[in-house]
DNA sequence: AGGCCTCGAGTTCA
DNA sequence: CTCGAGGCCT
């Protein structure tokens, strides 16, 4: 090589090094201060430079040009990465009270000391981590787990705002944490896109932010409008002189490097201050160009955050308050079909998992053929879920708009999917029922189940999986089973040691003693839920004299008609069911109802329907319950005329409008208390 | 027959 | 909690 030659390549070298430096400079008022010096016809001029130059040197190119953005090839897979410093989850609160626990518990951590909060928005997008070494990006890797997670760095490359080398004077390494997300407006378009060309929509930006950074090519990234804000550091090498003593000095240490971080963070002097931020936000958070789903509270002072630490979790130094959502889109997956104890086949809906109110949705009944048809919701339709009352969420409507054709309408079987038994509708019910019986395998697994719930026989232990595998390994085939097995046949189950086999059968034999009614609710008749059995458990006092009744002598029975009383007999006619109940009987499980207790008739409840909504402090609801029916009182799950009292404890429902709609009795606990002791 | 009022049945997640 | 349907009262 001559000299000539090797002073050229020292000359061009120069200017690469200058076109690199000027349009990482001009990506950094572009896209993190949003303030362009040039114009974007002068930045393409310096890009194509710079493209020409590293094509007609390629042994010149540095990891870190502008170039390569874009460069890298697709890959194979993503590389796991484990985080230095591993990326921990925050603990969620979903209230004021909450918030104001956190502080309270705080405080008492550090002996009452003055505390200072900052509050940031909490970025609907995921998080990353990015790691410079000397002052060079050299891996960004996406949070994973938060101790591994999966290396995307020549996809957030891509991402203009993140620096590809940091704007300190000196070689800082370190490990940068944000969130990278999509604007709604560019979501939006992308998914205009997306169904033009007959591909699958996204539900949300998060999910399509995910999507775009988890795509193998770079190319396809590159096309996808992802953005970042960061807000914390992993760890930090080279920068002891400048090390910032809080977290709110951390972010503008952040900004100074050349990170975009969001505008709208607070210090907060008082908890009040955080908790009108989080007020504020959650109604101003439409008016936000990217999703938040809520507000990240931090102790501000680095030195206190170490003193409070952290639980396995998660940090003890910060919350995340997340808004009461109380509506989500989200994608059906697939439309599946439970078979239920009476042999109902049931659709439910298999969700893309999403949060609301608190908790993750990922299945949603959609209760029968009909409503599906009503609300028109398909296999792969983005629809909105919402939670009716408290916890149980409901589709409420498909997004017919996001449609792209590729989804499916959803048929109801006209086999079983557990058996293979005939569906039939039967005229004027909106179920279908699978015809198979006892033969059907999930109707015998669900009757089990119910015999052995809380409300029913209550025997503790005897659950879903359980129940499985007693019937998988031939053990019980009908409820009358159960009352044979042994010691050492449970002991030898799967997950079953020695202990939890004798807790097992120590819960069985305390079933055989409970009072009739239990037993006629346990069996599943249909038409026979938990009051009637008590009805006609009272009123025949033993299991032979209700084997035994007629149809007249069943309707006496209160709130007992021609349907129920026809379903009764069809039971007992069982020969299958004689011959449960006499191995029942054989077993020594309890055939009489008790005698009413003394005090029923003196209350001042005989007689009375009374209706329980919110948590009482001293009895569950179930000891409530007893206690009233233990008084002749009746006991109702919704209010109406009828209703004598109402009982209201803390957070109560719906039921508690209506009583004072109707101007009912309404008692708190204490009262209610003093009416169980007959004052 | 019509209109309440209740009950039964199914259901979700941590 | 909600829906559907059985039962009872008018």
């Amino acid at each position: 090589m001559g000299v000539a030659e090797s002073e050229d390549i020292r000359v061009i070298e120069d200017r690469l090094r200058k076109l690199r430096d000027e349009i990482e400079f001009h990506n950094y008022r572009y896209y993190v201060l949003d303030d362009p010096v040039i114009s974007d016809a002068e930045y393409d001029r310096l890009m194509n430079e710079l493209v020409r130059l590293e094509a007609a040197h390629p042994e010149l190119v540095t990891p870190d040009s502008p170039t390569q953005r874009v460069g890298a090839a697709p890959a194979a897979a993503f590389a796991p990465v484990v985080h230095r410093s591993p990326m921990m989850s925050l603990a969620n609160v979903y209230s004021v009270e909450e918030i104001r626990a956190f502080d309270a518990r705080v405080r008492r951590a550090l002996d009452g000391e003055p505390v200072e909060y900052v509050a940031e928005l909490k970025i609907d997008g995921l998080a990353v981590s990015l790691v410079y070494e000397d002052g060079r990006f050299v891996r960004g890797a996406t949070r994973g787990d938060g101790t591994t997670g999966e290396d995307v760095t020549h996809n957030l490359k891509t991402i203009r705002s993140i620096p590809m080398r940091l704007r300190l004077d000196k070689p800082v390494s370190m490990d940068v944490r944000g969130e990278v997300y999509m604007v709604r407006r560019e979501f939006q378009k992308l998914n205009e896109e997306r169904r033009a060309a007959g591909e699958p929509l996204f539900a949300n930006p998060r999910n399509a932010a995910a999507g775009s950074l988890r795509q193998l090519d770079p190319k396809v990234t590159a096309e996808r409008p992802l953005d970042i804000f960061v807000y914390g550091i992993g760890y930090v090498i080279g920068a002891e002189d400048a090390a910032p003593d809080t977290h709110f000095e951390a972010l503008s240490f952040l900004k100074k490097a050349g990170f975009r971080t969001n505008p709208n963070t607070r210090l907060c002097r008082t908890v009040d201050e955080v908790l009108d931020y989080c007020a504020h936000w959650g109604e101003m958070r439409a008016s936000l160009d990217y999703e938040i789903d809520g507000v990240v509270v931090k102790v501000n002072s680095l030195a206190q955050q170490e003193r409070l630490g952290a639980t396995a979790r998660s940090p003890r130094w910060a919350v995340a308050y997340k808004f009461p959502a109380r509506q989500a889109t989200t994608v059906v997956r697939d439309i599946i079909v439970q078979v239920g104890r009476t042999g109902t086949l049931t659709p439910v809906a298999v969700l893309e998992p999403v949060e609301l109110a608190g908790s993750t949705v990922s299945r949603a009944t959609l209760h029968n053929e009909d409503m599906i048809r009503a609300k028109d919701i398909r296999i792969g339709d983005t629809v909105v879920v919402e939670k009716g009352g408290d916890v149980i969420p409901e589709v409420v409507k498909a997004v017919a708009d996001r449609r792209t054709g590729a989804e499916r309408e959803f048929r109801m079987p006209e086999k079983c999917p557990e058996c293979g038994a005939d569906v039939v509708r039967l005229e004027g019910e909106s179920a279908y029922r699978c015809v198979g019986g006892m033969a059907c395998p999930a109707q015998v697994r669900e009757s089990i189940l119910h015999f052995a719930s809380r409300d029913a026989m209550d025997i503790e232990g005897m659950g879903p999986s359980l129940v499985a595998q007693l019937i998988d390994a031939g053990l019980v085939k009908t409820v009358a089973d159960i009352y044979d097995l042994k010691l050492e046949d449970v002991a030898a189950l799967e997950r079953m040691g020695k202990k939890s086999a004798e807790n097992l059968l120590s819960a069985i034999e305390k079933s055989k003693s409970y009072p009739l009614h239990r037993l006629v609710f346990a069996l599943g008749i249909r038409h026979v839920g938990e009051r009637s059995a008590r009805d006609l458990a009272e009123h025949f006092g033993t299991m032979d004299r209700l084997a035994s009744a007629t149809f007249s002598e069943l309707t006496d029975v209160r709130d007992v008609g021609p349907k129920v009383a026809e379903s009764v007999l069809a039971f007992f006619r069982e020969p299958r069911n004689r011959e449960i109940l006499r191995r029942l009987a054989d077993a020594g499980v309890n055939m009489k109802e008790a005698e009413k207790g003394v005090s029923a008739g003196k209350s001042p409840l005989a007689g009375k329907t009374v209706v329980l909504t919110g948590a009482l402090e001293r009895f569950t609801r179930k000891e409530a319950e007893e206690a009233v029916l233990a008084r002749g009182g009746r006991v109702s799950g919704s209010v109406s005329r009828k209703t004598d009292y109402v009982v209201v404890g803390r957070d109560p429902g719906s039921k508690y409008e209506k009583a004072r709609e109707l101007g009912v009795t309404v008692l708190d606990e204490r009262e209610f208390e003093r009416l169980l002791e007959g004052g």
